[in-house]
DNA sequence: CATGAATGAGAGTTCATTCAT
DNA sequence: AATGAATGAACTCTCATTCAT
């Protein structure tokens, strides 16, 4: 009985998020009433609250599992111990996130995006961006540190800035993908090359 | 007081603007309500609604005002007849974001990032960001293009890619300076430079 | 309070057009505020909003019920089988809208009034009175010719014309019975009577 | 000096007179706004105000002036010293009306609607429409005096009664006319003509 | 427990009126 | 005298949240 109840919370919990993600995707956080999530969720208002405090928790959630999309990148793509060029991943990180944004149920990015907003004035939104980006940010110092090691990358210069022009290409292709709408992890992969000689 | 000179209404429009900006820096477009926006402005409701015919209008206003911003750098630094290396061209785009962002009434690349997020659901402000930042794309595709002609850039690549990766830099960069705060034009530029070799 | 019945429903949709009617025969339509209703109703106004979409649905539905006040002329009076001679249709109609106008709960004729004045520029009021009031004329015609038929009525006259007239006496006796208060269903009938010869 | 600026006064008054009937005529004494007349009538608003102390006086003065279209009723149709028989002061009555209704500039009689339904609250209007109205049912009631004088209407009738009911016939028509449109000074004279025998 | 009707503070906006120029 | 920008109280309506059933 308890298990069971564990997860009938959770499932509920998740048709919560996805119907509040939904409504994010479509409006943004601030056009989304809790009606509209309530009535996205097929569940009652009661309900909803009884998982969620706030519309901030709930706001806070979502962005949470927006931000958090970044976490299968270092269970898989750069959890390898074998040495990735910037170049890879990079390509690697992009893919991960084009195919994050395509997967049905719509467009996880712009949420992340709408996180990124919302954290110049949300502690607890500004909090989880700063982790996950500095953890993801963290490899690709990483990334640059073998380079360095094998000869590859000039020593000269401080892994961390390195890192950070790395990391900055990903929110960079991102923004331009949900923008511009002509950018691929294939074009960034051949500019960069291309720059790197 | 009636017959009031085009300066006049100017100045008002900014005084409004200013103010609807500062109360958007501190908590965003959507916690920014039009009383915070009056009060700030030290105008009455109508007047403000003189000028801007509904809320929308002055977001609309602030976020054009807000991603406005890379104009002078097109005026200014990649107007230069000189040819200017990626690096380069990089490094004075940031230092502009710096600049822009320390002038006293508040750090306005916080209004770009919403404006950002706001673009995913609103028409008008896509348009203008879209218009924006594909002329400041194509400043960098234009160093990429005289970089390939004067071979210090490989030519073999599509210099709309590479101008992709290097614009792509400048959010990278603005990101990283709101969230985490421990980046700077100098250390992008010696970052960039390494990957360069 | 959930799981609400129907009548609980039709109880508190009453409450609240016996409020707004209140206050519309009190100050009219127009100089009537939500506020008002909201706090002559004793509800809140999410409630009053969760009954009508909008105050000019609210005042839809007053007019809608003042201008229904003849429907129980239709299947009392007007529908017996026996013949009417006009005086008589006329003062039983007259005697009727003197007997709702003095109900308490306030005279809704003055409500009626406010909305030939609303017809004149709302459709949906417009499209209830000239049905209602089209469906009241029908029946005098028909007394009219019943008149006709039994040679108590000139025969050589369209009795559109003559249920024209003897539907116009309604709101002219309303009217003066509001504007002047000096006319009563008995002197109505006396005048109308004395004309006939 | 004074002439001119006499005659300057009463044409700007007219103007603005003109120019918020129209208004009243398309939207109602509610929904025209102040801004409405100001601009409809070419004034600055300080103009308009110079003239109507407020918006009510300026609708008490419409209203007044629609109402007053009766007066020339008096000085023309019914002062004549010639019997007239009911029928025919009913027709005359009723052409005058038409022909008011169809002046160009707007049907006036609309705004005689309103000011019944703003009398039920407003005593300045209910004032004039109780003494314009009274004077134009004492005619009527003149008429049933010689009608009763001569032989032709029984004598032993109030014919303040009947004054009442031919009176009645006005407002009656004046409605039928807007509501249903389906009305004509002739359809009512060979009505109540049919049914005096 | 779950429900969803009800709450009510507060949002955006309007508009009659004023008064410095 | 005339202007019309400015005022600000008051309006309609929304929506996060609660709690009686």
């Amino acid at each position: 009985m308890p298990k069971v109840t564990v997860e009938h919370r959770a499932a509920r919990y998740d048709q919560i998020v996805a119907a509040a993600r939904r409504c994010a995707i479509e409006q943004g956080f601030h056009k989304t009433t809790m009606a509209d999530v309530i009535r996205e969720s097929g569940l009652s208002a009661g309900a909803v609250y009884g998982y969620f405090k706030s519309k901030d928790e709930l706001v806070a959630a979502i962005a949470d599992q927006a931000l958090s999309t970044v976490d299968k990148l270092f269970e898989n793509i750069l959890a390898s111990d074998q040495p990735l060029t910037p170049v890879a991943a990079l390509e690697a990180t992009l893919e991960h996130v084009v195919q994050i944004a395509e997967q049905p149920g719509g467009d996880v990015t712009r949420v992340a995006l709408q996180a990124w907003a919302e954290a110049m004035h949300n502690d607890a939104i500004a909090g989880i961006a700063r982790e996950k980006y500095a953890l993801l940010r963290r490899k690709f110092v990483a990334v640059a540190e073998r380079g360095q090691a094998d000869g590859t990358i000039r020593a000269d210069a401080d892994p961390d800035y390195i890192g950070q022009v790395l990391f900055a290409l990903v929110p960079g292709f991102l923004l331009q993908r949900l923008l511009l709408g002509d950018v691929s992890p294939r074009s960034f992969s051949i500019g960069l090359s291309a720059l790197l000689k």
